[in-house]
DNA sequence: TGATATTGACACTGCGGCGTATCAGATGCA
DNA sequence: TGCATCTGATACGCCGCAGTGTCAATATCA
C-alpha cells in the first residue's frame, strides 16, 4: 500500500505547489474549474452540446485545453458537472419558493410554477441544458437525468403528500401521476423556450397552475 | 429557365434506365429508399442518432454508401424522413382508434393512450426516435419537431372540442393546457422506455387516463 | 538576481467519419 | 454473344476534433 516513500518532501510538497496572483494551486485550479462550468452552461446552453467542442468551451471560458483536462476527462464530464448544477439550481429555487408559500397548496404550487418559469426565462440557457441539450448523448448522460427526474417527481409527491393520504392510491400509481405533472410542465417549457418564449410568462403559470392543481384535486377526491 | 436544349432524348432515356431483376428503375430505387427508412428506424431506434454513421445505417440496409445519397443528403435527411413516418404512424393509430370509440369522451382517450403505449411497447425504437433522439440535433430537427407537437396539440384540441365549448378559456389557454397534457403522456412514455419498462400497461393507460380526465373535468367545469 | 514553477499559445499525431471515385463482376438488351 | 448498364465492394482524399507535447514568456521565491 505504501511503495513510494517519504524520501522526498520537498518533491511531495509540489503536490502544494506555489500561489500565483495571490491564489494558491487549489484556489487557481478551482477558479479555472468554475470558469469552465460557467462556459460551459453558456457553450451548451446557445449552440448545443452537439455543436460544442473542447477548444469552443475553452474559448469560451478564456483558457486553454490543458486546464480543460485538468478538472474533466472529457466533455461528457462537463456537461454532467453542468447538468447537476442546473437542475439542483432550479429544484433549490422551486423548493424554496413553494414551501415558502406553505400551507396553501394552491399557493405552493404557484409559487413552484412561477419559480420555475421565471428562472428559465431570466436565463433560457438552463432550460435548453436542462430540458433538451441532455437527451440522447449517452447512456451515463440518460442515468443522470432519470434521477433528476425521479428527484422532481419525489418533491411533487412530498409536496402533495398531505392531500394525497385520503388517496387509495399505491406508489406506483402516484409516481407515474407525479412524471405526468412533471411532463406536463416540461414540455409547456420546451415549448416556450424553443419557440420565441410568446406567451407571457403569466399564462404559463395559470394554466400549468390549473392542469396541476386538476390532478391533484381529482386524486385527493378520489373517485 | 432552360439552358438545356432536348438534343439528346436518347440521353434523356437514361433517367428511365432498364429494368433489373424483375423491377424497374424506379421501383429500384424507391425499394432501396424503403430499406433505408427501415434501416433508420432500426439503427436511430437502438444505437441512437448520436452513434449512428452513414457506413453503419447501410450496413444495416444491406446497401452501399452510393445508395445512401441517391435518396438522401446526408443522415440528417434521413432522421426528418424517419422521424416524419413514425410520427405519422401513432398519429395515424392513436386517432383512428379515439375516432373508433366515440363518443365517449372516456373511452376515447383510454383507447387513444391503449394505441400509443400498445404501439411503442411494442416497438420501442419508435418510442425512442420519436421522444428521444430527434431532441437537440438541429434547427431544421428542432422545427419538425415542434411541428409534430403542434400537430398533437391539435389533435387533442379536436378530440376535446366538444367538451370545451363551455369553457370561456382563450385559444392560447387550451393550446397551453393541451401542451401540458402531451407532455404528461410523453414523459411517462420516456420514463418507461428509458427505464426497463417495469410497469404494465394498464398501469400506465389507468393514470395517464386519470390526468387527462381531470384536466378535461376541470377546464369543461369551469371553477 | 537567478532558479523554478506556472501559464498560455500553438504544434502535432491519430482517429473516425463524410462524400466521391474507381473497378470488376453481374444483369439485361439487341 | 457482345455491348451497355447496374451493382457492390472498396479505395481515396479531406476535414474536424480529441488528447498530448513543446516552448517561450511570466510570476514567484530564495
Amino acid at each position: 500500500m505504501s511503495p513510494g516513500q517519504q524520501t522526498t518532501p520537498p518533491t511531495a510538497r509540489t503536490t502544494t505547489g506555489r500561489t500565483y496572483r495571490g491564489a494558491d494551486r487549489r484556489q487557481r485550479q478551482d477558479e479555472r474549474r468554475a470558469r469552465l462550468m460557467e462556459a460551459g452552461i453558456e457553450t451548451f446552453g446557445t449552440i448545443g452540446y452537439r455543436n460544442a467542442t473542447v477548444d469552443r468551451v475553452c474559448a469560451a471560458a478564456g483558457l486553454t485545453k490543458r486546464y480543460f483536462y485538468e478538472s474533466f476527462d472529457d466533455s461528457e464530464e462537463l456537461l454532467l458537472a453542468v447538468y447537476g448544477r442546473v437542475a439542483e439550481e432550479l429544484h433549490t429555487r422551486i423548493v424554496a419558493d413553494a414551501e415558502a408559500a406553505a400551507p396553501d397548496i394552491e399557493a405552493q404550487v404557484r409559487a413552484a410554477l412561477t419559480a420555475l418559469f421565471r428562472t428559465i426565462g431570466d436565463d433560457p440557457r438552463l432550460a435548453r441544458i436542462a430540458f433538451v441539450e441532455i437527451l440522447a448523448v449517452s447512456g451515463t448522460v440518460d442515468s443522470a437525468w432519470q434521477a433528476v427526474n425521479t428527484a422532481f417527481v419525489d418533491t411533487i409527491l412530498q409536496l402533495t403528500q398531505p392531500y394525497l393520504d385520503a388517496a387509495d392510491l399505491s406508489e406506483t400509481d402516484l409516481e407515474i401521476l407525479a412524471t405526468g405533472v412533471l411532463g406536463a410542465v416540461v414540455l409547456i417549457a420546451q415549448r416556450w423556450i424553443l419557440g420565441e418564449r410568446a406567451q407571457p410568462i403569466e399564462a404559463l403559470v395559470s394554466n400549468a397552475h390549473t392542469l396541476v392543481m386538476a390532478v391533484v384535486s381529482r386524486v385527493a377526491a378520489l373517485d
